[in-house]
DNA sequence: GAGACTACTTGACATATGTCGAATCAGCGA
DNA sequence: TCGCTGATTCGACATATGTCAAGTAGTCTC
């Protein structure tokens, strides 16, 4: 994969028109891109369904969830983590993560179909 | 990536519970996470785009939209073909390509963070 | 059938990714 | 302070991915 891409802060909800209001840029196809890829992996898919349906959950847990070694899920959940998909806060000796909902509610809504009429690109129909 | 990925038919629109709806188990994880695989490149954004705002265009087209060879384009289609995200018919010396709205909102749908009550898995809300 | 044109496949390559073990960092309790 | 436990980072490795050039297969027009 040839042309590295760039670094880019993707903690925040994703606020672009849904892909198919229009022909999308070059950049918002980067951001909807990475987040995807966030996602894209079934670890991390199985990571944020338990951390939807059950709240709070510490990197121990998970790890034992999931069945792999607690390096790999902490490497997971950074990549959650830098996707705004989820955010962990240290207390006492653990660190608890939950997920972000409206970011992957934003995400989902990006990939809507339903043609929208008049909505150029960099509109933001973020509910968060 | 040790523990390599199984070949899986994507075809059909992806037809289980959303991710928020209960701890998602292994397989259903695999097929949600191979379809936003497909879609999580900023090409195959661009070209999934494209297709769902003008309708149908040849290979050739696409690649002079999105600056690459007609061979890496071929590839990427092929890969939203397989993710059953779009579809392509040849039509004399070209073949036309369009995208599979239903697919890419039962994908969304997927994504959607609100609690489904009583959704077990492998309940199926497609629409198309 | 010959030639031209479009699309797909194959092979090769560089880069990215998922995984682990080991080392390091952070907080707690004796 | 020291040791313990949980989490992250680091280094290494195998596999996956994106890209192109070159070759192959349809389809059209002459």
């Amino acid at each position: 994969m040839p042309r590295a891409l760039p670094v880019i802060d993707l903690t925040a909800p994703i606020c672009c028109a849904p892909v198919a209001a229009g022909r999308m840029g070059e950049a918002e196809a980067l951001e909807v891109a990475l987040r995807l890829k966030a996602l894209a992996d079934p670890t991390r898919v199985r990571l944020m369904s338990m951390l939807l349906t059950e709240g709070e959950l510490c990197t121990c847990d998970l790890a034992a969830e999931v069945g792999l070694s607690d390096a790999t899920v902490s490497h997971h959940l950074a990549q959650l983590r830098k996707a705004g998909l989820a955010e962990g806060t240290r207390r006492g000796m653990n660190v608890w993560y939950r997920a972000r909902p409206e970011s992957l509610g934003a995400l989902g809504r990006v990939l809507d179909p339903t043609p929208q009429i008049g909505m150029a690109s960099g509109s933001s129909p973020v509910t968060a």
